[in-house]
DNA sequence: ATAGGGTTAG
């Protein structure tokens, strides 16, 4: 048809315009934009038709011709200014959004309420709550408080701002509520953390009838993911099928994050392998998902698979790949993630180089962290964070304190993390004194320590020989309100084992009953350890078969209780059966048993074991194990074969093994080796007062007592005089006979017939007595 | 107008 025969006036051109708007039909569009410009400016062209332009190339998000035809635009309307500010704001432009704000108003022209969503998602997303506040009380100045898309976008507004109380006020105020209403509060609350009052209103929202869209499940499944709530996502999952609901990437993506998070592995594969079009965000969640769960070989394969896809990855995937990298510390896996984010520009991402860096320190390479932290220009909490968590680790106190107030001097407050960190420092360090110090000062300035800073505190003095002041302020942090995990119970069962309170470690098994924890591997594994070393060797076992799918550090906890307590029998049969379920015994096994026929005196089940430990499974021996068997040959009188094994073995004997030896000494009254080994025994250990007693105790049997008493005044140069659990006697005067104390009682005979024979007076102290 | 993914401390 040509436009000589029918004249098309603008108003038709407008209605067509309109429709392509509608349909988003932006070659039909711009052929009509073409008719207009040819049919002349008489025919086709006025202000009306120039603003629909506007608004269709706006629409259409082809932002330079929208904002060229906008600026020769002679006179700017509501509709207009609109248009460029929707689109100023969908393509992420929200400064220039906010502008167009002003200058409209410059220009005297008022936003409407379709101008006014557009306006608050820019402040939304800027975080600019002072100018959304401003934005709402014009909203109310000139009545559009009714509108729900006015009342929805200052919803999502104050949420964005972390403003929940505004958000929710606003919620509450309106009088209409469509499903972008509820759906605004709901991801208000999930995106602050709020997961539980999300899923309140949630369900308030299902109770009012209110028909459900993807959006609502979905941030309800995010919720529902954050509060590891299995059966509240289960039912949104349920509750999407019933409703029919397609599964596109972005819904099915939010339901493979649930099960995922949820720990339910399979069940995310299973939503990752429905899912037709996967996109980066579908890939990347279930290789997080993997690597969160230690799953690592899995997430590289499905790296390998998403490049075989032609799937890029992006910065997402390398912090997942590199914090994989840093789990394992795989430095030749952290080394290809780095060299992939060189080439391909993802290392000015702050969360990627600060995984970069993690990675690095994790592999013990801190100077490439620390160069890599150097190279970071737009460092967050969490970079510092990690650097400081990094000293810390090794027990470099002094850097992480130099670390702590660096951050502060560049403007950056340490939060709970960065505290917790410079805390383990110190107590990696054994400066139990400033830990302490510094938990009293995080307190003054306002940052309330969390479970973690109490359960760093616990481990740390127990692991410093502080298990009684560990068990106190187990006490404190319960009185504080703070609910301990599973590993702060862990640490406190751990400090009672160490001191060996069985009261307190009876108290401590009280609470993981009343709160249903007894069936936690780590823990049933620290209670079994605990009654072991306290003696409580049937305690320990009841515990021990409470345990459904047992694992080797259970059954070592076991085997050390019985080995330590004499029942070399007992751990025997416990090895047998372990062996009978099919798990590898490792070397920790091995040295409580041989302790343990050691303690019995059970020479031949002993060297079996030695000999089946390095021929059928392959365990090279440790100092210790040989330790053990030198010890029970020393023991059972046979002292050449036992120097012999000394002389074989591929290590320089410690102390214990010399001090096996010495007993041996005394028992065939072998002065001269004893002399040999004397020597040798204080220069590696000139300070430990065991080693005094084991000499004197060579001499003492041999009734050289001109060399007991040399022994004697050695000690009292040194300054050496009580040695904890060694029982000491008092003869006449001054006289002092060291006896170790694990076989005291038949050395107190021994010594009591000695001095019998001798005549001389002996007298008890307190602590043999108990003993 | 509302929606899914990554980094730090025990």
């Amino acid at each position: 048809m040509e436009s000589e025969d029918l004249q098309i006036g603008p108003e038709i051109y407008g209605e067509l315009l309109q429709g392509c708007v509608y349909e988003r039909a932006i070659h039909t569009g711009q052929q009509i934009h073409a008719r207009i410009l040819k049919n002349g400016d008489f025919f086709a062209r006025n202000e009306y038709i120039d603003t629909k332009l506007v608004i269709f190339y706006a629409k259409c998000d082809v932002l330079d011709v929208a904002n060229r035809l906008f600026f020769r635009l002679k006179v700017k309307n509501v509709f207009s200014w609109a248009a460029v500010i929707g689109l100023n704001c969908r393509m992420g432009f929200n400064e220039e959004a906010l502008i167009g704000l002003v200058e409209m108003q410059e220009m005297g022209i008022f936003p409407d309420n379709f101008v006014v969503p557009n306006v608050l998602k820019a402040c939304g997303a800027l975080a600019l709550v002072g100018v959304g506040r401003a934005v709402h009380g014009y909203t109310l100045k000139v009545g559009f408080d009714g509108c729900v898309f006015v009342g929805s976008s200052l919803i999502d507004m104050y949420g964005k701002c972390g403003y929940l109380d505004d958000a929710r006020k606003v919620f509450d105020g309106m009088n209409e509520r469509n499903v972008v209403a509820w759906n605004s509060m709901i991801v208000s609350y999930v995106q602050n953390g709020l997961n539980e009052e999300a899923i309140k209103v949630f369900h308030e929202m299902r109770s009012e009838g209110i028909e459900l869209t993807r959006v609502s499940l979905m941030s309800f499944l995010s919720a529902s993911a954050n509060l590891d709530a299995l059966e509240e996502g289960k039912q949104g999952h349920a509750i999407a099928i019933i409703g029919g609901l397609e599964l596109d990437n972005m819904f099915g993506s939010s339901i493979l994050n649930f099960y995922s998070k949820v720990g339910l592995i399979e069940d995310a594969e299973l939503a990752f392998s429905i899912i037709v079009e996967k996109d980066i965000v579908t890939w990347n969640l279930l290789i997080s998902s993997y690597v969160q769960h230690g799953l690592v070989e899995k997430a590289l394969n499905m790296c390998h698979l998403m490049k075989s896809k032609n799937q890029r990855f992006d910065c997402v995937t390398l912090a997942s790949i590199l914090a994989a990298a840093a789990d394992t510390s795989n430095l030749k896996l952290g080394k290809e993630g780095h060299c992939y984010c060189i080439r391909n520009n993802l290392e000015s991402d702050v969360v990627v180089a600060s995984s970069i860096v993690d990675m690095y320190a994790k592999c013990e390479r801190i100077d490439d962290a620390k160069g890599v932290f150097n190279s970071i220009t737009n460092r967050d909490i969490v970079t510092w964070n990690i650097l400081l968590a990094a000293y810390a680790d090794f027990g470099l106190s002094g850097e992480a304190l130099r670390i702590f107030y660096q951050m502060q001097l560049e403007g950056v407050s340490p939060n709970v993390i960065s505290w917790n960190s410079v805390i383990l420092g110190f107590l990696r360090n054994g400066q139990l004194d400033e830990a302490k110090d510094m938990f009293l000062q995080m307190q003054s300035l306002g940052v309330q320590p969390n479970v973690i800073t109490w359960t760093t505190l616990i481990a740390g003095l127990a692991q410093n020989g502080h298990g009684n002041e560990a068990i106190l302020v187990f006490q404190n942090m319960q009185e504080a309100g703070i609910k301990p995990g599973a590993t702060s119970i862990n640490c406190a069962i751990s400090a009672c084992k160490d001191v060996t309170s069985l009261r307190n470690g009876r108290a401590f098994h009280g609470y993981v009953t009343r709160h249903d924890l007894c069936l936690l591997t780590p823990i049933a594994t620290s209670l079994v350890d605990m009654y072991g070393k306290c003696g409580n060797t049937h305690q320990a076992k009841r515990v021990f078969d409470m345990v459904l799918s047992k694992e080797l550090p259970l059954y070592n906890a076991m085997i050390s209780g019985y080995a330590l307590h004499g029942q070399a029998g007992e751990a025997l049969a416990l090895y047998k059966h372990l062996q009978k379920e099919g798990i590898d015994p490792d070397n920790i096994t091995f040295t409580n048993l041989l302790y343990g026929c050691n303690h019995a005196g059970l020479i031949n089940e002993g060297l079996e074991l030695f000999c089946s430990m390095i021929s059928k499974h392959h365990v090279n021996p440790s100092m210790e194990h040989y330790g053990c068997v030198v010890s029970l040959l020393c023991r059972c009188g046979n002292l050449d074969e036992a120097l012999r094994l000394v002389v074989k073995m591929p290590y320089d004997p410690d102390a214990h093994i010399i001090g096996s030896l010495l007993a041996a000494c005394r028992a065939h009254h072998e002065i001269e080796l004893a002399d040999y080994l004397s020597k040798h025994i204080l220069q590696l250990e000139p300070e430990n007062p065991g080693n005094y007693v084991a000499i004197s105790n060579a001499y003492a049997a041999a009734g050289s007592w001109n060399e007991v008493s040399k022994v004697r005044d050695l000690m009292k140069e040194k300054g050496l005089r009580k040695y904890p659990g060694c029982s000491w006697i008092q003869i006449g005067e001054e006289v002092h006979v060291f006896l170790a104390g694990d076989r005291s009682h038949s050395n107190t005979k021994e010594i009591y017939a000695i001095l019998a024979s001798l005549g001389m007076e002996m007298r008890f102290n307190a602590e043999i007595l108990r003993s």
